[in-house]
DNA sequence: GAGTGTGAAACGGTTCACAGCG
DNA sequence: CGCTGTGAACCGTTTCACACTC
């Protein structure tokens, strides 16, 4: 998601109206097919390319019947025609000129990014509020200051802008992209960009993925060795409260019980066990 | 391994816990909370956090229902408490030690990426295959050689590693990091990476965000006309075999000449006509 | 026989709306 | 009164299972 701008009924009775999570597969679809048709593989059945591209094969099914009945029942799929149809849907046999604002160690990397410009975007101009940056070649391409944003923008008619700035520039940098006339934003930077309405954004944040990871991980070591090596809670919590407060904390200690509070939902109404009281 | 068995794991499991949802958000919440916590702000009400973490506050206070009975009802919840117990949940009152394997322009961004360490996290190692780079200093760590993987790991006792390789190097990579312990990874390579249950794989896909994001810069592009008539597509779906196949070959071909752009850095010529059999 | 395409059921997540508590 | 906590309705997504087609 990440995008929050789209008020549209995806249900629509009209034949367009993919689903957003279909449209978020459809790049991995893609990808998997290009790699088959680089090997020549003319046809491809569901399962197969499920497996390909990670997804289970009802879902592919499903997924492709949204775009229309490209497949061949006994058969499979024809790869080249499939490749074409999936870059059409989304948007991809035209050409979308990037601009990468944030040249540092992230910006450099996604300037260097084969994947960009391997499937139909290009990175028109790289941009950086360093002046002593400006000029320097990055991945073949003259770093520019930021002064030139505007101009560079329309210049080139630029609708997508990448954010590689630091945190605190970011919803600058986002601000004049956007009176700019840029449309779509995809942000690195880990802060939460405040857009007008139409304008796109999705977010892709580093440590916010390490940190989903580092909740299983936990929850994996936890199985046999529910420890808490608990520091004492920082702070005062809300003066009130702080015998209820031991218990809850006894409870979440306790490892996984939360859901039998739930079985608690009989015609009773009652307050389960959280009750201090 | 043509088909192996390896499900997406997805085990919803013992489903007792906090939705995955809900985890993918706490992240957020606790940016937003460290915020106001480097403020001195003591407290928060639901709609306020909401707003500084970019999601509605019914969601909000339901992510934190799952969590226990934080706040204050007529009040909000208590800043400071609440960050220690979104960090404990996360996992992140200890400390996780993570190796980064493939130190390019990505692999450097990350290993000198703030985010990081910030929370915590530590970058254990840094390993690359290339031996001109071993030794070199990156964000003030010296690189290591592949070779060392395994001894580092076990060493270090590692459970996260993160892959910023190119494509064709991560599968190997990930198959010795499962064998030497790792359970979770972060993989910045545009594969689908096949690992055994029980470990944990996050994608983290640059250029598939930019395609999710030309769906919608497309389709904004062709809202404005009340008329659907978009690209109509050259063909009709598959219905007879052979000829009909050539047909489709020949809109592919169509296709690849529209986004021929490319400066296609792949060895292989051009896509050989694959002709029906 | 093999494999697509799709209604319908099952599921998980979000939103609503209000009871309950401070 | 203000704001949390949460059942219940709602909605999008996934999965199932099978009719249909080649």
């Amino acid at each position: 998601m990440a995008t929050g701008r789209n008020h549209r009924p995806a249900t629509t009775s009209r034949s367009r109206g993919i689903p957003e999570a279909t449209v978020a597969r459809l790049p991995l679809y893609l990808r998997a097919l290009t790699a088959l048709s680089e090997r020549s593989v003319p046809t491809v059945s569901s399962e197969e390319l499920a497996t390909a591209a990670g997804v289970n094969s009802a879902k592919l099914r499903k997924d492709f019947s949204y775009l229309g009945s490209y497949g061949t029942r006994g058969v499979g799929y024809d790869v080249e025609y499939l490749v074409y149809q999936i870059s059409r849907e989304l948007g991809l046999t035209q050409d979308w000129p990037v601009v990468i604002v944030g040249i540092g160690n992230l910006g450099a990397a996604l300037a260097n990014y084969g994947g960009f410009a391997s499937r139909g975007f290009r990175v028109a101009a790289l941009i950086d509020a360093d002046p002593g940056l400006a000029g320097k070649p990055v991945a073949g391409i003259a770093v520019q200051h930021t002064d030139e944003l505007e101009k560079i923008i329309s210049d080139n008619g630029v609708s997508i802008g990448v954010i590689a700035t630091p945190a605190g520039a970011a919803q600058q940098v986002c601000d004049r992209l956007v009176a700019a006339g840029i449309t779509s934003i995809l942000n690195f930077a880990p802060t939460v960009l405040s857009v007008p309405e139409g304008v796109d954004v999705r977010k892709v944040d580093l440590s916010i993925e390490l940190q989903i990871l580092a909740f299983h991980e936990q929850r994996k070591a936890g199985e046999e060795a529910p420890e808490e090596e608990e520091t004492a809670p920082p702070a005062a919590p809300p003066a009130a409260a702080v015998t209820k407060r031991a218990e809850k904390r006894a409870e979440a200690a306790d490892a996984d019980k939360r859901a039998d509070k739930r079985t608690e939902s009989g015609p009773d109404g009652d307050v389960p066990a959280v009750m201090p009281a």
